[in-house]
DNA sequence: GTTGCTGCAAACAGTTTGCAACAGT
DNA sequence: ACTGTTGCAAACTGTTTGCAGCAAC
């Protein structure tokens, strides 16, 4: 449910009708995010952004991928080096497989997702769950 | 399978039979995680061991943890906040619930793992899985 | 013209490194 | 006495905050 591709300039159509202003840095990165496939870190997008002549302060940058996470128009994750990455939310939720030789990232979708896993913890536990995250770390194709 | 508990005495036996050194800080580090019941942080084990009157410099901690890593005596994870936690390995692979309330991390363990699916992305994609990484954030039963 | 957004500097947390002194064997 | 281990200072990375100026509406 719910897994229309979110364009960007349906997102910043959104902000705009939200009350916020659409800034040139809030159009490159809202662009750069949603269009990327694999997820992006925030030094990740100031350096695409420079490549495109477009410098944007690093400050600015994080300040603007977490305004956009609150908003709902990225989502966010985490994998073991620690350092937050940025994402579309585009096909709902996402399990990651993650490359330990080249770092690459790729996605994985479930069919049942972790449905009959999550069933069996509530049954057996006091504790609410609310949601998860899965990541498979091992070698790529190309790396194995 | 090997799912004996590894005490604190046994591992620094263990590190002594490969040839290294039990220091007073060693000791206390090895005793401390191995006797936890929840992952701590390097800033945890440096507090605890401070309030028990054994003052150890950061630094110290920072390798040790790292050293009983590389020596396979301490499991590291990492959740969402990106900080690094150790833990003893004991009854083999674990699954986290993590409170998003009170911060609490508790386990699960699962009968099966998750074989089935792994499997299924195996069949799926030529990604070859050496491990996984997989938490539950929510509410634990004292939160909710 | 408001006021949300940006950039700079600076602070901050967690972690790592270089090197001299020290302690376990 | 050898050399693994420690502690101190300092660097480093990712991230956050304060504040004055700018630019979107």
């Amino acid at each position: 449910m719910t897994a229309t591709t979110l364009t960007p300039s349906a997102a910043l159509e959104e902000l705009r009708r939200r009350g916020h202003r659409i800034t040139v840095a809030r159009e490159a990165i809202v662009t750069l995010v949603l269009g990327s496939h694999e997820p992006v870190t925030a030094g990740d997008v100031q350096a695409r952004l420079s490549k495109k002549g477009k410098e944007t302060n690093k400050v600015t940058v994080y300040r603007e991928l977490a305004f956009l996470e609150k908003e709902g128009i990225v989502g966010a994750v985490q994998f073991e080096d620690g350092v937050r990455r940025y994402t579309s939310q585009d096909g709902g939720h996402r399990h990651h497989l993650i490359c330990t030789q080249c770092k690459t990232v790729s996605h994985v979708e479930l069919p049942h997702d972790l449905d009959a896993v999550e069933r069996r913890i509530s049954k057996t536990t006091d504790f609410t769950i609310e949601r998860h995250e899965l990541e498979f770390y091992g070698r790529c194709g190309k790396c194995s």
